[in-house]
Formats: structure tokens, sequence, C-alpha cells
RNA sequence: GGAUUCUUAGCUCAGUUGGUUAGAGCAUCUGCCUUACAAGCAGGAGGUCGUAGGUUCGAGUCCCACAGAGUCCACCA
């Protein structure tokens, strides 16, 4: 039997490991169900699981579970990620620690370390899977280092550069000098810090004149080659082809035209700084001009800028900026606000940064990927849809991906070297050839992972065949340009089909003020901390139900606890059934009851609109479904209903029925209580709920008729109670009733009531006392309630009172409806159920009025 | 500048291709320890759906404008 109370920690303990002991979390090859496949979002391996991913990876159980139950032979596939930059940067930063520099121990020795790292953090992940109930197949777990990744990497890079659509490019790229490595666009966030505009004297060679040029960074001076004004502005035109002077270097450079000099901006003078600019850059491919670099890799200032030689960036701008005052260079300083770049993982301020680097050529990839959106069989289907878009958007502008990263933790570049010959392959072509040092971006990786994760580097092809493409991929909207849009070019690029059917994407969590979760905040709240306060179960049921697809979800602990209510108030309608359905061993509708039919008939529309929204995975609406039905429909009215019919065998099959299609479609949100519950019922259709069929809506077991005598029913109850109380009327008061559907819910409305056989009212009371009555008359049911006592004229005045405000909102009811009905544009266009069921409606209320009218008047 | 989301009860949010009197949780008020559950039960109160137009027999829902909040992309000398 049940404990009293729902224990969470007792009941998630040790299911885990015995579900996957038993081999419910792995897919079949071998079988003749129809595969559905899931891939997970790989996390960094080192990382922790937040409460976004306990968000994701429940969204995904949901899904596993809820297809294994439906008949699919399901494969959720597990795996991390490497996470270049992420671990690098942890790594070297332990290492520092212990006073150990990275280029001092050398790529293999810090290699080591890494995978060190690796090792010692990468099980916590997994412990986090298993505490959320995660269904995935172990045996499939992958790493975006192993051999299937890697393979894969380097088959799509040699490919890709035979293509010509990988090239290795001078370029300027986002550079991160603490990192020191090249980072895609991606990676760098903009952020509004203050700055200042600085405006400089540059003297027009051979004359007394300067021109004001204002600059956000001085110290790039250095690399000037030229100042630019637009070829259309009235008031430089006539510069164009004479000299400037820059200031310090008194390096002698061009006035140029070019369109890149805005005439509404600053002064319309714009310094020219090739190597540290990407529109300077442009500037100067067009204009011939000579790219002076003038920092280091970690953005100190180097020889070309002469004293400065060795200065922090942000040091020689100060130094500068003097420097330029004593001179009387400086014409003024203007404070603005404006947004810089910084590192997404070191938070280093990025340097547009001229360097050779590895590049994917997009246009044809953003080309393919949009033609492909626009076929019905072959697109991927976002949830919500409007994310289609983004992505669309998104390879419309699309600009070259720079893929290579100065780091050691990572793939290798499959690029070999010699003298000036080049050549991709993943091993030397021979004596004397060098490998390119650099390592590609984690997402390169990444983008393959649906189809690298399934062998399809590999010899054994067989998952692949089966498993790909994939059914199902959720993710956050935050990587959306990272990682979902990489994986559908790559994947149509090498596989000719998206890699996955459906993509849902949510939003982000956030506190409860709306606010980011950050450290910083210090506003993060741990998963772990939640399922040992609430349990696993309440913590997916609430953060899986509680959004709209694509909407961020604000996190509120009081409403992951009111979840915990709920899971106990399961747990007790549980309770009561093992309780009272006793050891049968065989359902039996054959002897059943109006609230048998009621409870049946709304159970099975309750599993038509489960499954309909599963497959929408709108399960927001699937989670308000199953809480009323369970809470107000099961619970507050059905097993109410059942106690007086306790004994009839068909009551208690209809219990144990509904109670075990209850917990059936829960267990995809809640495996371990539904677990733990299943295991107590008599009557199983499996040894674990986790390989039980899902409920299906089963017609024979559907009895429309009953529902508007139920109704009806319930809404008498509840009328009576009212009265009850609003006339304070006692437990022993006498009365008398009548209703018109025989014995059946006379006796059912007399015991919710607590009408006893020996209050009913002696023709004796009847005559001596005055009565309150309670009245219903619809098509379907009626009824009349009276109770007898010594009615007071304040009773009176109050029922009276009652009685009009109850006829005033019955007629004002009445007059709306019949205007509606009488609107011919109305009942021609409006669905005819809907005609319907307002006439029924009108009707009720008709009868009803009369019903007041007459005891108005006595 | 482009895209996009949001604005509904005191708070946090639902509200399906337009279709009765707009729902839930929490909070609040009243009455109940009724042998599944007081972490509960039975009831109540609380909303001119951001503002202003339009389409329609009918608008929280569709269209236009405006206001406010957020996010993404581009720009940012």
């Amino acid at each position: 039997m049940l404990e009293t109370k729902y224990n969470h920690l007792e009941v998630e303990r040790d299911k885990y490991d015995k579900w996957k002991d038993n081999g419910y979390f792995k897919c079949d090859p071998n079988s003749d169900k129809e595969p559905f496949t899931i891939i997970l979002p790989p996390p960094n391996v080192t990382g922790k699981l937040h409460l976004g991913h306990a968000w994701d990876i429940s969204l995904q159980d949901i899904v596993a579970r809820y297809k294994r139950m439906d008949g699919y032979d399901v494969l959720w596939l597990p795996g991390t990620d490497h996470a270049a930059i992420a671990t690098e940067s942890k790594v070297v930063k332990k290492l520092k620690k212990e006073g150990i520099n990275k280029y001092e121990i050398g790529r293999k020795k810090f290699l080591d370390a890494c995978w060190d790292w690796t090792r010692e953090y990468g099980g916590n992940i997994r412990k986090e899977w298993a505490n959320m109930g995660c269904s995935l197949d172990y045996t499939y777990e992958r790493f975006t280092l192993d051999e299937w990744s890697v393979n894969a990497v380097n088959k799509v890079f040699i490919d890709l550069f035979n293509k010509g659509l990988i090239y290795k490019g001078k370029r300027i790229i986002n550079w991160d000098p603490e990192a020191k490595t090249a980072l895609s666009n991606e990676e760098v966030n903009y952020k509004d810090i203050p700055g200042a505009f600085y405006h400089i004297k540059y003297f027009i060679e051979g004359t007394e004149d300067y021109l004001d040029v204002a600059t956000t960074r001085p110290e790039t001076l250095f690399g000037d080659t030229a100042v630019a004004v637009n070829p259309k502005d009235d008031r430089y035109k006539d510069l164009i082809g004479k000299k400037v002077i820059v200031p310090i270097v008194n390096r002698i450079v061009p006035i140029i035209g070019d369109e890149h000099a805005d005439i509404e901006k600053g002064t319309g003078v714009v310094k020219i700084t090739p190597a540290h600019d990407p529109n300077d850059f442009e500037v100067g491919n067009r204009h011939n001009l000579e790219r002076i670099v003038i920092m280091d890799e970690t953005a100190h200032m180097n020889e070309k800028t002469g004293k400065y030689n060795g200065y922090d960036r942000f040091e020689c701008r100060e130094n500068l900026v003097n420097e330029l005052k004593e001179k009387d260079l400086l014409i003024r300083i203007e404070e603005i606000t404006h947004s810089v770049g910084f590192s997404e993982r070191t938070d280093a301020m990025v340097e547009p940064y001229l360097s050779e680097q590895w590049f994917v050529k997009m246009d044809k990839l953003c080309e393919d990927l949009i033609k492909v959106q626009g076929i019905k069989e072959e697109k991927v289907d976002f949830f919500p849809k409007r994310y289609n878009k983004t992505i669309i958007q998104k390879a419309k502008e699309c600009y070259d991906w720079c893929i290579s990263r100065q780091l050691w933790w990572g793939i290798r570049i499959p690029v070999w070297y010699k003298d000036d010959q080049i050549k991709a392959s993943v091993k030397s072509p021979g004596e004397g050839w060098v490998q390119d040092k650099d390592v590609l971006d984690t997402w390169f990786s990444s983008a393959l992972w649906p189809f690298s994760t399934l062998g399809w580097a590999m010899e054994d092809k067989t998952l692949f065949e089966r498993y790909y493409p994939t059914n199902y991929l959720s993710t956050g909207y935050d990587i959306l340009f990272f990682w979902v849009f990489r994986m559908m070019f790559q994947s149509y690029e090498y596989t000719n089909k998206m890699p996955f059917k459906d993509c849902f994407i949510h939003g982000l969590i956030r506190a409860k003020d709306g606010r980011k979760m950050s450290k910083s905040l210090g506003n993060g709240i741990e998963p772990i901390d939640m399922v040992n306060k609430y349990g696993a179960d309440a913590l997916r049921f609430y953060l899986t139900t509680s959004s709209a697809p694509g909407l961020d979800l604000r996190f509120d602990e009081d409403k992951l606890s009111s979840t915990w209510n709920f899971i106990n108030k399961i747990w007790n309608a549980s309770r009561y059934t093992l309780m009272n359905i006793g050891d049968i061993n065989e359902l039996d509708f054959n002897n059943l009851t109006f609230s048998d039919k009621w409870i049946l008939t709304k159970f099975n529309n309750t599993v038509k609109q489960v499954r309909k929204n599963m497959e929408k995975y709108d399960f927001q609406n699937v989670g308000s479904e199953l809480y009323d039905f369970i809470w107000s429909d099961f619970c507050d009215g059905y097993i109410e209903f059942s106690k007086f019919d306790i004994n009839n065998s068909s009551t208690k099959s209809t219990l144990l029925y509904v109670l075990t299609g209850i917990i059936k479609m829960l267990h995809p949100f809640m495996p371990f209580v539904t677990e733990e519950i299943y295991q107590k019922l008599p009557i199983k259709d499996s040894e674990s709920i986790m390989i039980s069929n899902y409920p299906k809506y089963d017609k024979k077991l559907v009895f429309n008729d009953t529902i508007d005598l139920m109704e009806s029913v319930r809404d008498y109850i509840t009328k009576v109670r009212i009265a009850k109380k609003d006339n304070n009327i006692k437990k022993d008061c006498k009365y008398s009733f009548r209703c018109s559907e025989e014995s059946k819910v006379e006796n059912l409305i007399c015991n919710m009531l607590k009408l006893t056989k020996e209050n009913i009212a002696y023709q004796k009371e009847i005559d001596t006392f005055e009565s309150i009555s309670v009245d219903y008359d619809t098509k379907v049911f009626n009824a009349n309630l009276k109770f007898f006592f010594e009615v007071s004229e304040d009773d009176k005045e109050k029922e009276k009172e009652s009685l009009l405000k109850e006829k005033m909102v019955l007629e004002s009811q009445i007059s709306r409806r019949e205007k509606l009905l009488s609107n011919q544009g109305y009942v021609n266009n409006a669905p005819k159920e809907l005609v319907e069921e307002e006439r029924n409606k009108l009707e009720n209320e008709k009868r009803q009025l009369i019903v007041i009218n007459n005891k108005l008047e006595s």
C-alpha cells in the first residue's frame, strides 16, 4: 500500500538504474518497429547542467518516452562536446594556478592535461542526466573528439577543401587577445560601454591647415595608411588626391574619396587603418592601401608603434592621448556610448585583427538551405513556425564562416604544407610535410553531429541507415545560429537530407523577476537543489508545461511547489483507488453506473486531446488537460461519486482503468512516481510502465449521452451547496427531494449532499414549517429539493433577493441569446452544432426562469 | 535601420483555423480535520484583454496606427 504522503526522495531512488539495467533505454536496430531518433544537443563535457539544460532534456525525454510507449523503436543518443575554447580556457586557468604556462609545457602535455580534466569532470553530466530521469541510450554515447566525430570532420573538411568551399584567406577577423585565437562573428557579444570620440589634427601636407579626424580608437593611428572623405562631400572633395600627415608617426598618407566616409557622421573625415578595422580593410582593398599591423596576438603594441612598443592597447591609448594633448594635436574629446564586441567565452574585448584564417564559403550552402526549406516534404518544421523565418533570414545575409582557431584542444585542421605546396589529408602526405597548427571551431564538429554520431564516416553504417534523418530536435533559440543553422547546411551538403524533421525551439530560463540567471547576478538556481527539494518529476512537469513554445520561462519556485502538490494529489488518488479496488484481476464494464460512464467518456476525450497535442509538442496544453481532468473530473468528481458505488465491480474497474490511463499519460512527464504507482497496480500490461502501451481512444467506452446529465447533476449539487450555505441549513434539517432521473442519480445526489433517510420530512413537518427550495429544470434533468425549517422573515428576504438576482442574470442571458439566435448572419454562418447548443441553452434558461418566477409568485 | 516576441485578475501565465458569460496556479475572503489527500475539501470575490481605428453576423484572437517592454541581426570612423 502507498504511504499517506508522496515522498519524492523515496520514489525517485533506485528506479533509474533498474530501467537502465533492464535495457529499456536501448533502441533495437533489428526491430520491425518504426524508428524514432532524437539526438541530444551535446553539452560541454566539463560543464554543469543548469536549469536550461534540465528544461531542454526534459522536453526530449518526454518525446522519447511517449514515442517508445506508442510503439516506436526510439533511439535517444547522448553525447558531449569538447567545447574547444571553453574547456581550453578553463584548463589554462587551472594550470596557471599551478604556475604552469601552456606554451612552456607544449602541445602534447597540454592536451594530456585537457584529457585529464575531461575524464575528471566528464562523469558529472551523466549523473545529472540520471537525476533528471533521461532515458538515453548510452550504448551509443558519443564525444566530439571520438572517431565517429573526428572521421566525419576530416572527411567533410577535405571534401569541402577539394570542392573549393573551404579556403584560407588573410582577412580581418574577430580576435580574442586573451585566448589568442580567432573567433567567428557568432562568438562576439556586443555591449554598450562608455567611450569617446577623440578629435585629432591631421595636417594637410605643406600647409598650416588640418583635418579634424574623429576616432574612438586613437591608438590605431599607427596603422593609418589613408584618410577618407566622401567624394560627394562639398566640404572636402577638393582635397581628394592631396596628402595628410599622420600625427606622431609623421607618415604621409593620401586623402582618398570613398563612399565609406559618411557625410553625416562625425566630421565626415575618417582615418583608414586597413589592418585593424573590417571596413577600412575593404576600403584598403579598393584603393590598394598598405596594411600595417600594429599589435601582436595579445593586443600589445608592436615595433611599428615606436616608443609604445610593448604597451597594452589601452595603456597605449591613454599615453598617446596625453602625448597628442601636449603636442596640441588633440582638438577635443567627446564622450559617447558605443557598442563594442567582447569574446563570448573569455569576455576579452575583441580586436579586429588581420590574420590568415580558414573560412567556409557560405553562398552555395546557404542557397541550398533556402531552397530546401521551400520544399514541403524535405524541409525542417520548426515549432513554433516563426523560427523558419529567422533561419532563412540568416541564410540570406550570411558571411563566410571563420573556422580556424589558434587553440590546441580540438580537431586539428587536416591540412599539410611543404614549401609553397598545400594539401588536405588526414595523414601526412610524406616526408617534409608539416601540419597546420590550428584546430577547428568546436561548432564545426557539432554541425555534423546528427550524422557523424550515427556512423556516417565509419565502415558500419547500419545505424546511419536506420536512424537518419532524425525525427526531433529540441534546443534553445540562443544556439539557433551557432548550431541548428550549421547542422542544416552541412547535413544537406553531405547527406542530401535535412538532419531532423521537427525542430522544437524553446526559450531561456529567467529568474522570477525576468532577469537572466547568471553567476554574476547570483540569481542562478541549481537543478539538483530543486530535484532534492521537490523531485525530478515535479521539476520536469513544471518546466515543460509552464510556457508557450518558443517563449522564455520565468522560474517560480511557488509554482514548482504547487506542481509537487499536484503529484501528491495523484499519489492520493492512486492510494484511494488501490485501497478500494481490492485484488481484482479482470476489468469488468458490464454494470456501469452513470458516473462510471461519465468519467470513462471524459477520460477517452482527454486521451484524444492529449495525443493530439503530444504530436504537436504542445506540452503546455497537454499539461493543463491532464491537470484539469485529474484534479477536477477524476478526483473532485468521480472519486467522490465512486465512494457510494464502491462495491460495484464495474466501478472498481473504472477506477483502475482510468487511473492506469492517467499515470501512463503522465509517465513521459513524471517517470518516477508513475512507475512507483504502476508497480502497485493489480493489472498491468508490462513489467514496467516505461514499456507499457500509451492509452488509445476507445470508442467502446464513450457514452456521450451521459455527459449532459452528469454535468447537470454536478451543477445542481453546487447549487444546493450554495443554498445550504446561504441559508445556514444544518445537517439534520428536514427535507423532501424528487428528481427526474430515477433512483440512479437520486441516490448519488442524496449521498453527495448528505441527505439521509432519517431526515426526510414527514407530512407534519411539511405542514408546519415553511421551506426553502432548490430547483433545476433542463431537458435531461430536473430536480426539486425543499428544506423545511422555521423560515424567518430574514431568510425569506434573503431567498427572495437571491431569486431576484438569479432572475436578472437569467433574463439578461435569455435576451442576449434570443438576440443572437434571431441574427440571421449568425444562424447562417456559425457552425450548426454551435447554433444547436445555443438553442438548447436558451431552452434550459427559459425553463429555469419559469421555475424561478413560480417561486417568486408563491 | 531590418526582423521578431510580449502587453489579459494583486502576481506569474494560458487562451487552438475568429464562435456562449475570457481560464489556471499563487495570493486573498467564507465555511469545513467528510476514513485518498488540511500540501486538502466546499464555496466566494477579483478582468472595459496596452490605446485608438478597421474588417466581420460575431474580435482577447485578423488588419492598420500609436505607446511601452524584451530579444536577435546589421551598423557603430
